[in-house]
DNA sequence: CTGACTGCAAAGGGTTTGCAGTGCT
DNA sequence: AGCACTGCAAACCCTTTGCAGTCAG
């Protein structure tokens, strides 16, 4: 994250909470900086203790209810399935994974392309590779046809 | 998945257990089965109602077990982090995840490669995509160096 | 001012664990 | 026969929800 990035976010983050029609408050500012100002990827008991050492009173069920708002509204995006549990797959044989944003369901597909690409050196650093995949994000056909409201199921 | 497939996953299951040392009972039998007939990644209720079809008895626990279980032994994976929570990301520009398999902390990494790879024309035929990226699975340098046992360690 | 937002506390739901009985090897 | 495994039920933990007071716009 290059400097004055963090600012960036933030402005960004005021703007659209504008657009959206979201009120501009001390908790959700400091929760979304929190987020925005590392790159561990939190999970939400993190951002609470982050952020409650600068706002003492903030309570844990508002980092929650904030966290979704704002990846509802796009500022955020998750690692892994929304509000998913474990999955379990038998396909031992190098595959990659289409998951439906709205049901969660998930689909392989196979792409000689995908397992032939070469990952950056920079990974080795990270630590040992037991193994690599790709994740499709979309809506499948079924979730679209249903055309529910775009927020909020499943 | 070809023809036969599934004898040679659930072969390949009973050797593994015996070199494991596990007991080959028939409830373990009919969870592995239930996960490596189906391509839909179900999660742990999921396989119990399967399951329950065949075997009235089994309990939720049971299948909850032995899910981990199998996967720890490396006849299954799961899809997504291991025990993880949901966790968030605040930077929206296109990069890719190295996860820890242990302790579940997530590096970013950039890869001009992987931007570039096309996808499958299958993918079309899942529904509307939103947005790809690699996750890349490992055990972090950290979590290499406090050594501990390879399994049950979060 | 007024409706949206927060904090509190309790409910909720999925997952794990302790224990005693069962069954595989 | 011995010991791992299962079923049962309670415990656990994370997450969500209802409500009343508060605050941004």
């Amino acid at each position: 994250m290059g400097p004055g990035e963090l600012e960036l976010r933030v402005e960004r983050f005021k703007e659209a909470c504008r657009q959206a029609g979201l009120k501009l408050t001390l908790q959700r500012l400091e929760i979304f900086r929190e987020v925005a100002s590392t790159m561990a990827h939190p999970d939400a008991e993190t951002v609470f203790h982050g952020v409650r050492a600068r706002l003492p009173m903030v309570s844990l069920d508002t980092v929650y209810r904030t966290l979704w708002t704002l990846t509802d509204l796009g500022l955020l995006s998750t690692l892994g399935p929304r509000h998913e549990r474990a999955r379990f797959d038998a396909n031992l044989s190098p595959h990659h994974h289409y998951v439906c944003i709205r049901c969660g369901q998930a689909k392989d597909f196979q792409s000689a392309d995908l397992d032939a690409v070469r990952l950056p050196e920079s990974i080795a650093g990270f630590g040992t590779v037991i193994g690599a995949h790709v994740e499709v994000r979309g809506v499948c056909a079924q979730c679209a046809a249903n055309g529910k409201a775009l927020v909020l199921d499943t």
